[in-house]
DNA sequence: AGGCTTGACGAAACCGATTTCTTCCGCTCT
DNA sequence: AGAGCGGAAGAAATCGGTTTCGTCAAGCCT
């Protein structure tokens, strides 16, 4: 790797020049060129760690999610990496599965390696989120209640539950169960909260709140798979079901396909995108979290922030949409 | 962020004593607790750019990957870290869209950053490798052959080709169309040249390569979706199918499930997992691809270059594995 | 006792950029 | 003509660690 000494050496000039000859400061044209001529026959390239430890700052923004797998979070990883990319930046993606001592260290890597910015999407238990506002670096939370003064994302989770929950009694279903994640998960138990108020306000008779038809499991693919055993092994089991993640979703789709049970003598509303179900269309109602959006409008807030934007830290929260799936009554 | 002069000073002692301290060089004892005293209180973090611009190394490694919403690529992602981690060693990932721009990007900035190493998954075009040799730093590839001398690790897309199309004349189809990904990617046309293969030899009578039974497409869901319409289309349509990817068989399954065509009326083998399905298993051939297993394999050979292995490149196949989907015979 | 080894540790060089400080040159203005 | 100004460019300081080199004192040997 040549070195702008050594390029500077060719060139018959000062280091100094080399410099100014790259960072576009006025050097006579007569000098331009012949550092021109040096650094291409060096194939010169910055030392991109040398320069960060003299300005202090990068072109990287660190962005730390719980899980890879998920399509909600690479979803949201595309909207992060196209709006910054568009403004000059990389992303590097971080997985912490869900660990916090993992995403401390993420932490700890962003803020001494200068990192521009970090974009945090939650893990299911509380990281030393404190490490981050200490060193003053730009940081934007998403879908997670910091209670600190930093800037976040959310979604209107208790929205998104009652609209699932609404979806499933307006196409004609009555015992509508709930397939929530671990309670420590601020999002998931709002999603819950949502299924409950709705439950309690159109669940049938007095019995409107079933035992056992809340169900908690892990977030992935087999916890929603236990949690719908558990479902069907019920004496009175539900005529549909809410699922509080896309994961969750997809296990108690796959337990039931299995059962020989499909739509719509079941109802299923799925918090969450199934980007790669292979069933019909409309057979399942799906609320669409906004995760590429999230992604961007996070993204957009750290590029203010580390522009030197200071105003007190916002929240802005974006809703999910509804695609309606099949009523009850097409059991007929 | 407290420096290690500040540290030096508030122990009274040279910064370099307070240097050794960290990196367990011999210390008297009494020295060692004055500097632990004064980096506790003083919170001290070394800079990693600083120790990175003396060192010329991290523990920085970065893995590029085309598309960060492919379940194949995201395990593969999985495996990598889960080796890397071991080694105490830290992930980023770059997503590279299959943009050979990007992916030079990348490449450059992995450099320049000094990082350990580099894992490269192929993108569709060939992007410039050559980036990689240049600077002697460690680099792995994944499924890809370069022609270079670089460590590689392949898939057996061939033999995995002729696994897919070979279930599926074994359930009893005799019409088995393909729909293949993008001429230019090397993967995808050997998995193709499997299928063509044994078409060519248990295919029925003369006509055993149907006009139209091979589609190209892109290698995404949508690119599924056109290839299987076309399929349905043609005057004597397939009455089996093989998908050279994950994402292609997605969208071929889609579109049959909203045709009302569901397996096994017509037999379907995917090259590639299918990680959210929601159909009833063995509905369907998966030929599994071992994504995590070449991560991780592709991050011991890497570790091995890091430490220093001189060896000449080394090429390893990995073999994918059939899951037996419903046979033909189950018609009746 | 005197020479020699050994070990702790401070001073200073070093990694490769950027940036301030200075110098130097040519030009304008009175 | 001489003071003053401005732009180009080199010398040197700087970022924050690590490492070499040299010093000094203690311990060991004959």
């Amino acid at each position: 790797m040549a070195t702008i000494y050594e390029v500077a050496a060719k060139a018959g000039v000062s280091p100094a020049t080399v410099s100014r000859v790259f960072n576009g400061l006025p050097v006579s044209a007569e000098k331009v060129d012949l550092v021109r001529a040096a650094s291409d026959e060096l194939r010169y390239v910055p030392n991109r760690t040398a320069r960060r430890l003299r300005n202090q700052t990068s072109e990287l923004i660190a962005l730390l999610i719980p899980d890879v797998e998920n399509p909600f979070f690479t979803a949201l990883a595309r909207g992060v990496e196209d709006a910054l990319q568009a403004a000059g930046y990389s992303v590097v993606l971080c997985n912490t599965d869900d660990d916090p001592a993992k995403e401390t260290r993420y932490l700890d890597i962003a803020n001494s390696e200068n990192m521009a910015g970090v974009i945090l999407a939650p893990s299911s238990e509380d990281g030393d989120i404190r490490h981050l506002t200490d060193h003053d670096r730009p940081v934007v939370v998403i879908d997670r209640n910091t209670g600190l003064n930093i800037d976040s994302v959310m979604v209107d989770n208790r929205a998104a539950g009652i609209a699932a929950t609404n979806a499933l009694f307006d196409a004609g279903y009555s015992r509508v169960a709930c397939i929530a994640g671990p309670v420590e998960i601020e999002s998931t138990e709002e999603r819950t909260l949502g299924w409950r108020q709705v439950v309690a306000k159109r669940g049938s008779g007095a019995g409107n709140l079933q035992e056992g038809y809340l169900q908690h499991a892990n977030y992935r693919v087999d916890g929603g798979r236990s949690a719908m055993q558990a479902l069907l092994a019920l004496d009175s089991p539900p005529d549909a079901v809410v699922t509080t993640n896309n994961l969750m979703g997809v296990g108690a789709i796959q337990v039931l396909s299995e059962a020989g049970i499909v739509p719509p003598e079941i109802g299923i509303a799925v918090i969450g995108d199934l980007p790669f179900a292979t069933l019909p269309p409309r057979a399942i109602t799906q609320i669409h979290l906004p995760a590429r959006h999230l992604g961007t409008t996070a993204a957009r807030m750290l590029l203010e922030r580390i522009r030197g934007d200071k105003q007190p830290a916002r929240t802005v929260v974006l809703r999910a949409e509804v695609t309606q799936g099949l009523a009850s009554s097409a059991l007929s």
